[in-house]
DNA sequence: GGAAAAATCGAAATGATTTCCATTTAGTCC
DNA sequence: GGACTAAATGGAAATCATTTCGATTTTTCC
């Protein structure tokens, strides 16, 4: 599936800068979900300076936009996955390989109907992220490579 | 509804000690989610000195012992909230009075069967939490006092 | 090509959470 | 009740992802 990044970008009103096209297209490449760290390391290879700021912002904006969703790890850091998808559905994310499916069923339905007729109040947001190993990591049994942090899991 | 905290701390293997004691007091009196260092100043009120590591460990060795649950705010701040209700549920939170109703639906349940189907991984964690205003808050109109940080919503 | 708004940079600040380690305390066994 | 051991605690300092700041550069649009 090809992408016209300059289309998406200016539907968002946010101006076609080289680095955010750099950011889309390596965010598009990788297809798994990276820390903005990363984002920095590889423009690295492309841009003389970047600035962390400049990922942080960017990656932000994109996902206000709805280009980009953040993955909310164990490790409580953020990471992010390309997903233009625009449809409501949730992330199935492998803590091994950092791949993400995608999963249709929204589950917040019901819930919000037990919302309303229990607590009357109103849904503003909700958090739903399935963590887990993906099944080719399940079948290595092991959890290499992209470990995280030296924490614990914490959520 | 009253708890023996020393039992329960006994259950968990945690030697029972004045401030383990008095964290769960706060929490269970408090009634709504806290953050840490709300803790801390609570509990300064009785004792001399008391460190914020402590009140870290203790509201960590608590939840993972399933007497407190974590609360992930929007702002990412932890929050802890007294819920020994051991069955599996979520929680809605209130982003204005911090109060937190437990809901019944258990919304994961369809996600893994989804998630066994297509990617025949293994699920090891979830995050489910739905983020809103209470009855009474809707009512009010007002997202009043307990406002969080200056930074933006970020989940 | 020039003006206005937006984007970017680097350096420094922020601030929640942890780490370290020396000291104290709870649980247990006589 | 004292002594011992493992666990808990405190204070200060470190960590580290994320933001802020103010000055400079780019993009967009006419």
């Amino acid at each position: 599936m090809l992408h016209d990044y300059p289309l998406m970008l200016k539907d968002l009103r946010l101006k076609v800068t080289p680095k955010r096209l750099a950011i889309l297209d390596f965010l598009a490449r990788t297809g798994t979900y990276v820390s903005p760290e990363e984002v920095r390391q590889n423009l690295r290879e492309q841009f003389a300076s970047i600035g962390l700021p400049t990922v942080y912002r960017n990656l932000d904006e994109l996902a206000s936009g709805g280009i980009v969703s953040k993955i909310i790890h164990p490790n409580r850091q953020l990471y992010y996955y390309f997903c233009p998808n625009s449809n409501h559905h949730h992330h199935f994310i492998c803590l091994s390989c950092r791949t993400v499916t995608d999963l249709h069923i929204c589950a917040v339905k019901g819930l919000e109907e037990e919302i309303n007729d229990q607590v009357g109040g109103k849904v503003m947001s909700h958090i739903l992220q399935v963590n887990g190993l993906c099944g080719i990591c399940c079948a290595k049994d092991t959890v290499s490579g992209n470990n995280f942090s030296k924490k614990g899991e914490q959520l």
